[in-house]
RNA sequence: GGAGUGGGUUAGGUGAUCGCUUGUUCCCGUUUGGGCCUGGGGAUGAGAGGAAAGUCCGGACUCCAAAGGGCAGGGUGCUGGGUAACGCCCAGGCGGAGCAAUCCGACAUGAGCGCCACAGAAAACAUACCGCCGAUGGCAGAGAUCUUUCGAGAGCCUUUGCCAGGUAAGGGUGAAAUGGUGGGGUAAGAGCCCACCGCAUUCAUGGCAACAUGGAUGGCAGGGCAAGCAUCACCCGGAGCAAGACCAAAUAGGGGAACGAACCGAACGGGUUUCUUUUCAACUCAAUGAUGAGGCCUAUCGAGUUGAAGAUUGAAAUCGUGAUGAUUCGGGAGAGGUCGGCCCGACCGAAGUUCUCGGGUAGGUUGCUAGAAGCCCAUGGUAACAUGGGUUCCAGAGACAUGAUCACCCCCAGGUUCCUUGUGAGCGUGGGACAGAAUCCGGCUUAUCGACCCACUCCAUGU
RNA sequence: GUCCCCAUCGUCUAGUCUGGCCUAGGACGCCGCCCUUUCAAGGCGGCAACGCGGGUUCAAAUCCCGCUGGGGACG
């Protein structure tokens, strides 16, 4: 997929703004792993971005958390509808589940709110 | 072999796939005119810690005018050394714990002030509650003695009670009570005297010193708390990379300059029509059109038709004449506001346009990692460490880079099967700590699954 | 990141500087009893706290050190 070459400076949210406009008017879903909230932007791009607050635990752990996010939405990115921003809040039980049911879980809510273009399985997991 | 003490090293490994940050280098470039930002792909190199943590100390660095002296305030506190510096480290002394290796210690101060609840006689400068004594002195009683005028008297004797008084041994209180043990001594006692121990002063010897050892003298000098105030010695100016330096939109505001009002003088000069030309809008050709991975600015495309608005620093023709004008140049003064009933007077002194200056926000660049650096060797030193030589280059972000998945191996738990029943093999399960650089170093403290190495101590056994 | 501050019953606080009558006081709240026909108000009584671990001291909520948990300032 050569339209994929998204850089990803552009990826995710990095402003401060960004993020809170879409805390003020965004739509919330929470799940049991994290809760993700999202709203229309002005722009033809879709962008991500991760909040890990302190409550989450210590630093590794919540560099830990980001990181795992940031897996999970580089490889579904290119499936994503364009012109949303989407703020995603992990919650502690991700550093243990495992990373077969986050994806499923990721996949499901994005497709329930109409986010994401309905196909595909993972792109890179499990090729026997 | 077991138990223990001190120190050091390490922080699961290998491979595959998909990704992140960054250095070097090579290639790729489009098109509607121009420009900007982020580029894309390949090769190759690097990419968290022993504590990166807590921010508890100490420095480097930067700014504050100089950072020198003094005050205030703060810190440290056995001695000597190491160091850029330290509250750190090394060595030694003293005290304490342990059989020992070894470990722990804010471990300076005969001045002054303050505090020491309750209990106790008394809590810090002296005193005396119970008790003991009552030698000495006084009073009273009894006995004996002597004198006798037989009423009594005397005081040298013995004894009892009370008092003056002596005492700090014993009791009791308390966290703490005016050296301890033994003997002499005494009315009872007491460093009152003696011996040993402790203490103080002083001298000698050893040591750079803390201090140790020995002698002499004194005869108990005097409680605890300075992580209470204080004293003494030494150290510290303050703030911190969000320090600081540079570039610098938009908006508001600030400083400066010029023009600018009335009036005077001079100059210029207006309308209509046609053409030319500029701008805008709509429509047509021609299209939710035009790109290179994305984004942005600007010019638009490029010709035609129609309409509107301008231009005389475009042209021509014609009408017209000194009215008009937000025109130009020169002179010129002060329009306006406040105080004030008004004048005089005093004070302030501009809207607007153009230009310009500096401060400075967003934002960007820098500080930003080659260092009191690591490793190896030699020399000096008991050691901490120092000096010299060689060699290596090893993260640099700003929503914040090391991850994910899989396979095999390693370690640890407990499950199950097999047999050759044990330091066995196989199978599948779970787990592999504490924890993430943010200006950089030296320490301390705190967290931490283990593994390995070195030195030493004690116990047991063998030779 | 750098620099500061705070911690006492369920809640708000006093006491901390200057250690001891602290067995930690007060208010609101909670529980029980009295009063009242009942409720409220009122009266009486009760429960309930020094963040944790060391040290100094005869003695620590208080002084010192180290952790833990909250909160704040600086663009």
């Amino acid at each position: 997929m050569s339209d994929t070459h998204t850089p990803s400076s552009e990826l995710f949210l990095k402003k401060k703004e960004d993020f809170d406009r879409v805390k003020r008017e965004g739509r919330r879903r929470p799940t049991s792993l994290f809760n993700v909230m999202f709203c229309l932007t002005s722009t033809s791009r879709t962008r991500v971005g991760i909040v890990v607050g302190k409550r989450f635990g210590k630093a590794v752990a919540r560099n830990r958390g980001k990181r795992i996010f940031r897996e999970v939405v580089r490889k579904t990115h290119g499936l994503l509808v364009k012109g949303q921003d989407i703020v995603v809040f992990p919650k502690r039980p991700i550093l243990t589940c495992n990373h077969q049911a986050l994806y499923d879980s990721w996949v499901k809510v994005l497709m329930r709110e109409g986010l994401m273009s309905p196909i595909k399985p993972l792109p890179c997991v499990k090729q026997p």
